[in-house]
DNA sequence: AACTCTATCAACCGCGTGGCA
DNA sequence: GTGCCACGCGGTTGATAGAGT
């Protein structure tokens, strides 16, 4: 196999963009449209490797791209989003108009996951950085003891449909108990499709009296040793299964249908949620995606 | 003014994944 | 089922600006 050797093995141009590089890409792409950035450069007449073109367009050159310095709003957003997906930062950028995934991951990394660690951890980020060491060069840690429980398998939700949005309550509660999932190894991981912005941009200011949509259709992926969700759980060899959770006006949401849904084989095709009567969830203390 | 340190962020690198033949 | 390819992602690097001494 192989891999195509990158620009600095073909002689491309590398580091900083210059304006006459930057208006070349940006009316190339105006005229053709993105992709094919494997061949773009060569079409565009850029001495570049199409990664590079790539990045340049995505990170800089994009007319949604928004200038300026990241609000109190998106700064909580982007707290509370990695607190719930961890380093996906294309994801949370799609969370974030305007906003690109290395511009989040930057200001995570020079910023608020300092705020976020406190300033113990930012001394040490701080030093290493500046030794040109990251923080995972360090000395080993000491891998975690061994689980007695059994284990639990986990799924991996490689689709979500639709963003998910609930009141702050709500949506504090969801994601404390994802974050506790996440430290008892439970994590499930799902994508949320970038090009649904918001209806607020603020996700977690939405208004607590507004009915809230959750649709979410969860495709877990069966690792090879089934799949198990909580007690009440399954176990299925091989496949897949699909989860599909949607919500209408028409059915009250309570922890009681949770838990049918959970002990139906944790398959239920159409479950209906409606976050307006929602307050029972706030105390449930099965949530699973 | 000169030097060092620190923070920032654009750009690079390598890997994973999905589509296709 | 397999290999190739293009693309996207997250981790990392390095240039540079600004602050501090």
């Amino acid at each position: 196999m192989g891999r195509k050797p990158c620009c600095s093995k073909e002689g491309l141009k590398r580091g900083a963009w210059t304006a006459h590089e930057d208006k070349i890409l940006v009316s190339y792409i105006e005229t053709h449209g993105e992709g094919k950035w494997g061949s773009l450069p060569k079409r565009a007449g850029l001495n570049r490797c199409g990664k590079s073109c790539r990045l340049r367009w995505l990170n800089y050159l994009r007319p949604d791209i928004k200038r300026g310095n990241i609000s109190e709003e998106e700064e909580d957003l982007i707290i509370r989003l990695h607190k719930l997906l961890g380093n996906r930062w294309s994801l949370i950028a799609g969370r974030l108009p305007g906003r690109t995934d290395n511009e989040i991951k930057n200001y995570w990394n020079t910023t608020l996951g300092k705020r976020v660690h406190g300033s113990l951890d930012s001394k040490a980020t701080s030093t290493a950085k500046s030794k040109g060491k990251t923080l995972m060069t360090g000395p080993p840690v000491a891998p975690p003891p061994p689980r007695t429980d059994p284990p639990v398998i986990r799924p991996k939700a490689v689709r979500c449909t639709r963003s998910f949005c609930a009141p702050d309550q709500l949506m504090s509660s969801l994601l404390d108990n994802l974050v506790q999932r996440e430290n008892s190894e439970k994590r499930t991981l799902f994508e949320v499709p970038q090009h649904e912005p918001l209806n607020d941009p603020g996700m977690g200011s939405m208004d607590s009296d507004k009915a809230c949509p959750l649709d979410l259709d969860f495709l877990l992926q069966d690792i090879g040793e089934g799949i198990q969700v909580g007690d009440n759980g399954t176990s299925e060899e091989g496949g897949s299964t699909n989860f599909d959770m949607y919500s209408n006006d028409s059915v009250p949401f309570d922890g009681t249908m949770l838990e049918n849904w959970m002990a139906n084989d944790c398959y239920q095709p159409d479950v209906t949620l409606d976050f307006q009567s929602s307050a029972s969830l706030l105390d449930s203390e099965e949530i699973w995606f």
